[in-house]
DNA sequence: TCATGACTTTATAAATCCATCATATCGCAG
DNA sequence: CTGCGATATGATGGATTTATAAAGTCATGA
């Protein structure tokens, strides 16, 4: 079973799909996508760099930083008075590609759906009809 | 640039790390892995095995399956009086892989981490430090 | 030591998610 | 049509996350 991986594990017995879970709850947010996004591209990112292309205040890039920190998917390095950070997995820009090969799939499939509505004849309020259709995502 | 994918779709004006931010909300939920997990291992599975599987009352997994659906992450169908869901894409499979070989790499990673702590030397209270290590994560 | 730039942590209200229960809907058989 | 099994939806309070600003810490140069 899929639990006895972790089970084995001497400190953590939460069977694998919490854990996963909760690896994805740390890339929940846009923001923090796009920060990995960002290290994926080099070696290592300043934060001032990342405040740049984030257009974040410090604080707020900081609070997420840590989360990321926290969920082991960043490290960071100080260097004199500026902070580094990188990728602390290469596989973290593995998940990240195929996201966004699913999401490429997603995205095409529904929007064909979409268009196929679009070119039903008028029933009732297509008007109406179509933007619930945009609403539901 | 990224964005560019999604400013070309016609109805969709969000940056594509948003996209992906969204998608992995809906898979931040112990159980909405799990039942990915056991579509994935199936043709299609029905909410009666999901609901055996799951331990969960009827409306508490109904609701779970209603996120994955909101996602686009589940397609259901009804034959009679039963409903069989099955993963809407395949790939959705293999992210759930590649989820799995990241974990596994954190896993090993911070567990050998912690290891390494114990192994240290008494410094001052080391139950305390221990335990303040093991809540972190 | 002090001032300052760079970055992190603390605190908190608002927003969102989760757990749970009640109710509604669908399909089938009698 | 009614009853019932199967499943979905609505509602709501508690838990967690997000957004934001204030305060704190670290490193450096004068």
């Amino acid at each position: 079973m899929k639990e006895a991986l972790v089970s084995d594990t001497k400190l953590d017995h939460r069977p694998l799909y919490e854990v996963k879970a909760n690896l994805f709850k740390g890339l929940a947010h846009p923001l923090r996508v796009r920060i990995l996004e960002v290290l994926a591209d080099a070696e290592e990112t300043s934060v001032t760099d990342l405040l740049v292309d984030s257009g974040l205040e410090a604080s707020h890039l900081s609070q997420h930083l840590s989360v990321l920190r926290r969920h082991h998917l960043v490290v960071s390095e100080r260097k004199a008075s500026q902070v580094f950070y990188r990728l602390a997995y290469p596989q973290i820009a593995d998940l990240l590609a195929v996201a966004r090969v699913l999401l490429v799939e997603i995205l095409e499939t529904t929007q064909q759906q979409l268009v196929s509505t679009v070119d039903l004849p008028p029933v009732g309020r297509p008007a109406v009809a179509s933007s619930t259709e945009a609403a539901a995502k």
